[in-house]
DNA sequence: TTCGTATTTATACACTTGCATAATTACGAA
DNA sequence: TTCGTAATTATGCAAGTGTATAAATACGAA
């Protein structure tokens, strides 16, 4: 008759939501948005489902975090990682590029949380607000990248000219790293940053191939 | 007391399955495949949910076979778009690019379709067949426009490197889709297709927004 | 050690979901 | 016109959904 109660453990509330958000972001990439119920949720984080409620008031509520704490993650990674390269603004535009069409960047789990989001993303407003922030931050900086790499290599160009090169090279890398994660298959390893080197490269007219020395 | 039983009207069975398939393709653009529930697909078509059981085994048949539909069309709506112009094999080229990345080709709805069914696609052998097919029809015909234009130019390319072109034109091309139909005011109206056509040109090394004379 | 309380589990409820089946009705064939 | 039957509606059901609330327990403070 006894039904030993299921044994438990104090965490602290930043371990717990961090699990739930991380049980929840696998599931969402699997299954969607409404795929990732309460119940699944919870016991992937290995806890019952009562517990999401103790820490989010709403499923809703648990999603929306979810879906900042991807969206930062990401963009934080690709930063972190290109950050590291040393050298010419050239090269610094290039590992940019290659950075983002690599793993762990580019990678299918990251496109599929794209497309499980994207439906609440057009209709949420505070999801569609981090999606546009993370956005911009991403194109922004890449706009500095092609102007340092145009100064660099003795070119001058107008605002309006830098700002139409920008989008062009963000909407390349961005469309190529949703064909890879959608289609792993389908490029060969190392096709892709390649791919996306040599898009850049011919679109702000610099060859973003040859590396610069290095020791 | 006469609780008055609907009318109906009898249509075709092609009539049916066609307005039930619209119906569920508008449903999973707003709301995600699980969203789009057996009971709203009925009230959108303006019949009641048991008709649906007549028509479709199961909900899984109905969605299969929307999917299958705005592939078919999807791919038939782009090539027929492109195949209208005239002019050089260059030109042609250009044209498909353009007509990829403009309304009604690309467009936010189908990108939703796109991003709501890639759970699906991956999980579902049949599903992935039918995305597997379209992909390869695009871009065979792609490669063909390349050497083409390429042979008209006077160049040659060696197999492998016109694959490596068509891939890299591809993913493009499918990679701006995608950012257009997501961020749709990310760009000034014409803005994306010229992008796709300067990259494309770049890409392969010619210059593809120039036209050639039209009477 | 005892005790208080925030954390966690357990249970329940109202509602939605896909699917099944019986009851009606439109419409072509005779 | 009548009549048969396929098309359509109406109703029901078991399983799954998010949320609410009460009961239990781990663990730091005293």
């Amino acid at each position: 008759m006894n039904d030993a109660r299921r044994k438990f453990k104090r965490e602290t509330a930043d371990q717990r939501k961090e699990a739930l958000i991380q049980a929840t972001l696998s599931l969402v990439a699997e299954k969607g948005v409404r795929g990732a119920t309460v119940r699944a949720i919870a016991e992937r984080a290995d806890v019952t489902q009562g517990l999401i409620r103790h820490y989010f008031s709403t499923k809703e509520e648990l999603v929306t975090a979810a879906y900042e704490t991807h969206m930062t993650e990401m963009t934080d990674l690709t930063f972190t990682i290109a950050a590291k390269v040393q050298g010419t603004a050239r090269d610094h535009l290039a590992a940019l590029v290659r950075t983002s069409l690599e793993p762990p960047v580019a990678d299918p789990r990251a496109v599929a949380l794209w497309a499980s989001f994207l439906n609440k993303v057009q209709q949420d407003a505070q999801m569609k607000a981090t999606h546009e922030r993370t956005y911009a931050d991403f194109r922004d900086r890449l706009q500095d990248l092609i102007r340092a790499a145009l100064d660099e290599a003795g070119q001058s160009v107008s605002d309006t000219r830098l700002h139409h090169l920008a989008t062009a090279c963000n909407g390349v890398i961005d469309g190529l790293w949703l064909e890879g994660g959608a289609l792993p298959d389908a490029f060969a390893p190392g096709e892709l940053p390649g791919i996306g080197v040599e898009s850049v490269g011919a679109i702000i007219g610099l060859d973003l191939e040859q590396r610069a020395n290095q020791p």
